[in-house]
RNA sequence: GCCCAGAUAGCUCAGUUGGUAGAGCAGCGGACUGAAAAUCCGCGUGUCGCUGGUUCAAUUCCGGCUCUGGGCA
């Protein structure tokens, strides 16, 4: 196996751009985005994109890689950064993943089991069933054809006891002896896992700053422009903040400058603290903010 | 100045036919194998505005006061 594969992690506004930048500048690396929202485009100023001038220091991949309303799921987006991880090693260059998709991270160097991929017309069935019967008429039959992993799922989760349904229907094997089989024991690539050390209530204010930063960088104006021209039901829509702001363009919530951005600061501060949750346990090297040369590099 | 309606968790509010109270959101913690910025789970003591009265017992009923809306002058 190569050298391990430098990955920057860490929860949102917490300086993973500038931190990958600058090992990218220090090392020859190229940025390989692991983001489930900056891979669309026209999704720009919400999801936190690189600047034009933050482009120039490194090349970047996975970027706008997409249209609003390509599907896109876990194995695409490792599949995509195998290819972009091949290519600039060709190169001889350094590739640095860098993103706070963690479950994404997770599969592209420990993978995926062999579980079949989604199947949109079952999907919509579940979710017709789910609207008529309950979601535990769902995980009812999940305890059926799959205990065990009804055991560790919540009736309510609908997204994961469909999905297991899913691969039962889809295979007739249940998706927990699909996980036995692959275990995730098997590491596709040698890592490091390098975060930003930053005390909470920074975090907070860092969060609260570039919210206000993005909002007058015309948010809401770009978010009005994707409804305008049919995105309003894209995927990336449902993400923090874009939520928030769609709903507010939409009159379903205040539009009011105070209150949106209350609004969108609270969900992001909860949306860092469920990728704090993802990042605990992990073995992530948490470096100061100002570091300029790596350990053992 | 008068009339009406409010005042209960950080916020919005429900409730107690009198026995000291509970939802949503927020907050805190957690889960996560092809939707993941998604989805889901757990955690609820707060002078029930202040002050008198009635009562075995008042956050609840009655009086006064304060504050906040709205209306009338």
């Amino acid at each position: 196996m190569s050298e391990p594969l430098l990955v920057v992690v860490g929860p949102t506004a917490g300086g993973k751009t500038e931190l990958a930048l600058r090992l990218a500048e220090r090392y020859g690396g190229e940025i390989v985005s692991a983001d489930s929202v900056q891979l669309y485009r026209r999704f720009d100023v919400g999801s936190g994109k690189p600047t034009a001038e933050e482009r120039a220091r490194a090349p970047h991949h996975l970027i706008d890689w997409v249209e609003p309303d390509a599907p896109m799921d876990a194995a695409r987006w490792v599949a995509g950064a195998d290819a972009a991880i091949a290519e600039i090693r060709a190169r001889g260059k350094r590739p640095i993943v860098c993103g706070g998709t963690f479950l994404w991270v997770r599969s592209l160097i420990w993978g995926l089991s062999g579980a079949p991929p989604a199947d949109e017309r079952v999907r919509a069935r579940h979710r017709e069933r789910a609207e008529r019967e309950g979601r535990a008429a769902l995980h009812a039959e999940l305890a059926r054809v799959d205990p065990r992993t009804a055991a560790r799922l919540a009736p309510n989760d609908l997204v994961r006891v469909g999905r297991a349904l899913e691969v039962f229907e889809l295979t007739g094997t249940p998706l927990s002896a699909w996980h036995d089989a692959h275990g995730l024991r098997e590491q596709r690539y040698a890592a490091r896992l390098l975060g930003v050390e930053r005390a909470r209530d920074e975090l907070d204010r860092r969060i609260h700053a570039r919210v206000e930063q993005m909002l007058a960088r015309g948010w809401v104006e770009e978010v009005r422009a994707l409804i305008r021209e049919g995105y309003g039901e894209a995927r990336a829509m449902s993400s923090v903040g874009y939520f928030q702001v769609a709903e507010a363009v939409q009159g379903r919530a205040s539009s009011e400058p105070a209150a949106l951005t209350e609004a969108i600061w609270r969900a992001t501060r909860v949306f860092a603290r469920r990728q704090r949750t993802w990042l605990r346990e992990r073995e992530v090297e948490w470096l100061s903010p100002d570091i300029r040369e790596l350990p053992g590099l």
